[in-house]
DNA sequence: AGCACGCCGACT
DNA sequence: GTCGGCGTGCTC
């Protein structure tokens, strides 16, 4: 039964119910005469549906997680009828695959129609082997999945196994087995003691597994083993335990008032509404967007709706699990890429029979079986690592809209820094926007200043400004936290010889080896080669001639320990923390004030709540400016003011300290400003002339090889057939700025297309012209955001 | 993605 | 004479 009325118009002229399942309707994909003039005369029908389902098989598409082009078609199985969504096992060649039987039509807008699939003829046909005992693949996310794959221009089934990556296929889990007491005992029965213990208890009525019974009872498990040989005891399946918890969203409201109580009240009407909407949340930190948007989760689930949360890294989670947990009641479900198999098989399963009501997770919960979805929010929406990089590309804040308008569900978008993407739609009236101005409660916002490193530098072969570390000692002293902030792991970037100039390199890479002392080591950040620290110059053999070049957190920690010799130090990097649960553990004990310096790479900007930190130095602030790519000045304003951001979250005032050699860029000022929003409209109006993003679409295509030559001649023939259109340029070939990844060797071109201009047929047409040489491909990426 | 088929080198 | 290298192509 539709839960809704107001299903996107889409779906509404192909409602998911079985009159309208693959077989009975005609297909536009099969209509173009594609059969062999011998099929021809003899397979004009398709489907039986014409001639009468009776006489003719009929045809069911089954989408396989492989890439194909496409649905291929089956045979209906000899019993029963099968529908769009099903989970179904076929076979393909010489081996039995799990697919999902598809819709007939492709419900897509007409420019992202991929090209049509050759048909089989009827004859041909295998049939399908059998429908497994699964929930089906609701149709809003059959369309979702066909709807990402043509828009990224991956094969649809890549996109369907993230779908199925839930491994959920395998067979549905057995239920616990308890033991009942049999109605009539065997005559012969030797009652012992202990087995007649256990006969009361299993008489009293609940079942319960072997090891339960025989605890409750005071014997062993052999006794309870006896009894089930000598026949006393039959099997009954145990009621499955519910795996999550109902949240209950009056478990524990929070207190708001003025702005708060009126942002959370708009958020939780959107919600009511109950229909497609997107609302950008904008908070700076500090200012309880967290607490509000869970106001959107509580009208969610009084609707009796699930809520989808997508967290940039899963990191973040163990904090914001607790959070809900306080507000709820109960744990949500998480969902991440190496959760274990048999509680990824429970949740798949609980998300789609809509026992999981509330499922936090990083990108890939996107493709999740949703039974009714009710609210999605996107949590630090401007966070790059949004995007997916390798196999399907896709920007996982982009999709989750496209999600929300397939479910006709509403989605937040949550930020205190929003991309300039999303502030554009909010100018152009397409998104709506909430605004928090204020810190929470007596917090107020940090203070942040910029320490002219040309004016105050450090002392030769260190990196610290002396103004910076006053005021961590300080800070220290009056027994208040300080952090300091790199991103950069490892000691130092770069190892040169001091004798001859000889930098050490990655041998698979074009980039500089990274020293990590603490392990002795010089590794590869791109691909993950690693080697000894070699004792001599491997060029000209001078010895203790290597030096470090700049400051990586190793190093920087090396010098606070050296500089503050009493504090207690924490470094907080991707390399030093190993999982989630290292990570809430270092979150845990800064909170109780076992630290007095925490040291750290990106992921201490996530948002960490530090009532005790009021320091914050950036070790340089610059870092992020070089390089010249198209986001890095918006990037690094808000990674910088998300780190900033830590400081000064309770009574006692902030203070950020950021070193630069450049204090007047426009970054700079608007880090110490506060003004985010001209300093976004400045950005807008550097990109708008040239028609870059978000007032253009770039397409990025990356030539890979494993000779140089191969990815130099594939570069040309695709710069050779690049097309030539209004509105639309390519720039390139040229070498990738990583010119050599992992051995291959790389090329990149772009293309840059107005707003208007829908870029997946100009890049199917494009593509379809040039054959990659012998060893090359060709990997496509719309909308990067990485130019490596 | 698998898994066949297919045409050129060192071997029981 | 064969076993086997992985290049190319197909799977409804």
């Amino acid at each position: 039964m539709p839960r809704r009325n107001h299903m996107p118009d889409l779906l509404e002229s192909q409602p998911d119910s079985p009159a309208a399942s693959a077989d009975a309707r005609p297909d536009p994909a099969h209509d173009t005469p594609r059969d062999t003039p011998h099929d021809g005369a003899r397979d004009r029908t398709r489907d039986g549906a014409r001639d009468g389902a009776q006489n003719a098989p009929q045809r069911v598409r089954v989408m396989l997680p492989l890439p194909f082009a496409g649905a291929l078609d089956y045979r209906m199985p000899p019993a029963g009828t099968l529908h769009p969504g099903d989970i179904v096992t076929v076979p393909l060649g010489r081996r039995t695959e799990t697919g999902v039987v598809w819709d007939t039509h492709l419900r897509l807008p007409p420019e992202f129609m991929p090209p049509p699939m050759p048909t089989v003829a009827t004859g041909r046909l295998r049939a399908v082997s059998a429908r497994l005992d699964l929930p089906p693949l609701p149709a809003a996310l059959r369309q979702f999945i066909d709807w990402v794959a043509a828009y990224t221009l991956s094969p649809p089934g890549m996109v369907l196994a993230m779908a199925l990556r839930a491994n959920a296929m395998a067979a549905a889990p057995r239920p616990a087995a308890g033991w009942a007491v049999t109605d009539t005992l065997p005559p012969d029965l030797r009652l012992t003691p202990a087995r007649h213990r256990v006969l009361e208890i299993a008489r009293l009525g609940t079942p319960l597994s072997t090891t339960e019974l025989a605890n409750r009872a005071g014997v062993g498990a052999s006794v309870v083993r006896g009894l089930v040989q000598a026949g006393c005891l039959r099997e009954v399946a145990l009621p499955t335990p519910p795996a999550f918890g109902m949240p209950d969203p009056t478990h524990a409201p929070p207190v708001l008032e003025g702005e708060q109580a009126d942002v959370a009240r708009a958020l939780r009407n959107t919600v009511a509404e109950d229909r497609f909407s997107i609302t950008l949340l904008e908070g700076v930190t500090g200012s309880g967007k967290t607490e509000i948007y869970m106001e959107a989760i509580a009208a969610c689930l009084e609707k009796g709706l699930q809520a989808l949360v997508l967290l940039p890294e899963i990191a973040l989670s163990s904090q914001w699990t607790g959070r809900f947990a306080r507000r709820f009641g109960t744990q949500p479900a998480l969902w991440h890429s190496d959760l274990g198999t048999r509680l990824r098989r429970v949740t798949w399963r609980s998300v789609a029979d809509g026992a999981a009501r509330v499922v936090v997770g990083a990108r890939s919960a996107l493709f999740l079986p949703f039974a009714r979805l009710g609210l999605i929010i996107v949590d630090e929406e401007h966070e790059t690592s949004f995007k997916q990089e390798e196999g399907v590309t896709y920007n996982a804040r982009d999709m989750a809209v496209v999600r929300a308008r397939m479910d006709a569900a509403p989605i937040v978008l949550v930020s205190a820094t929003p991309s300039l993407e999303t502030l554009a739609n909010v100018g152009a009236g397409r998104y709506r926007h909430l605004r928090l101005g204020a810190r929470h409660g007596n917090a107020s916002m940090p203070q942040v200043r910029t320490l002219d490193m040309r004016a105050d530098p450090p002392e030769r072969g260190l990196f610290l400004s002396p103004v910076l570390t006053g005021a961590i000692r300080d800070a220290i002293g009056r027994q208040e936290q300080a952090m300091l902030f790199l991103n950069r792991r490892g000691y130092a970037p770069l190892t040169l010889c001091r004798t001859c100039g000889h930098r050490m390199q990655c041998p698979n890479c074009t980039a500089w080896l990274v020293e990590h002392r603490a392990r002795h080591i010089l590794t590869c950040h791109h691909c993950g080669h690693n080697e000894q620290m070699p004792p001599a110059c491997p060029s000209c053999n001078a010895e203790d001639s290597l030096t470090p070049i700049g400051p990586g957190v190793e190093r920087i920690t090396e010098e606070a320990r050296a500089t503050f010799p009493d504090a207690r130090i924490l470094v907080m990097a991707s390399d030093t923390l190993h999982g989630p649960a290292a990570t809430a553990d270092a979150v845990e004990r800064i909170a109780r004030r076992e630290i007095d310096l925490v040291i750290g790479t990106q992921i201490v900007a996530k948002g960490w709540h530090f009532p005790h930190l009021t320091v914050v130095g950036i070790v340089d602030a610059d870092l992020g400016l070089g390089g010249g790519d198209l986001r890095a000045a918006e990037r690094t304003v808000q990674l910088l003011h998300q780190v900033a951001g830590r400081a000064g979250r309770a009574e006692a005032a902030g203070h950020v300290l950021l070193q630069s050699y450049v204090p007047d860029h426009p970054v700079m000022e608007a880090l110490v400003s506060g003004d985010f929003t001209s300093f976004m409209e400045q950005e807008a109006e550097q990109r708008r002339p040239g028609f870059w993003p978000p007032f253009g679409r770039l397409v990025a295509l990356i030539v890979s090889a494993d000779t140089p030559e191969a990815a130099d001649m594939t570069a040309r023939a695709l710069g050779h057939a690049a097309p030539h259109l209004d509105g639309v340029q390519v720039l390139g070939p040229a070498p990738a700025p990583l010119a050599i990844l992992r051995g291959r060797h790389r090329q990149r071109l772009l293309l840059r297309a107005r707003r208007n201009i829908p870029v997946q047929p100009i890049m199917r047409e494009w593509l379809s012209r040039v054959k990659p040489e012998r060893g090359a491909r060709v990997d496509v990426d719309i909308d990067p955001i990485s130019f490596l």
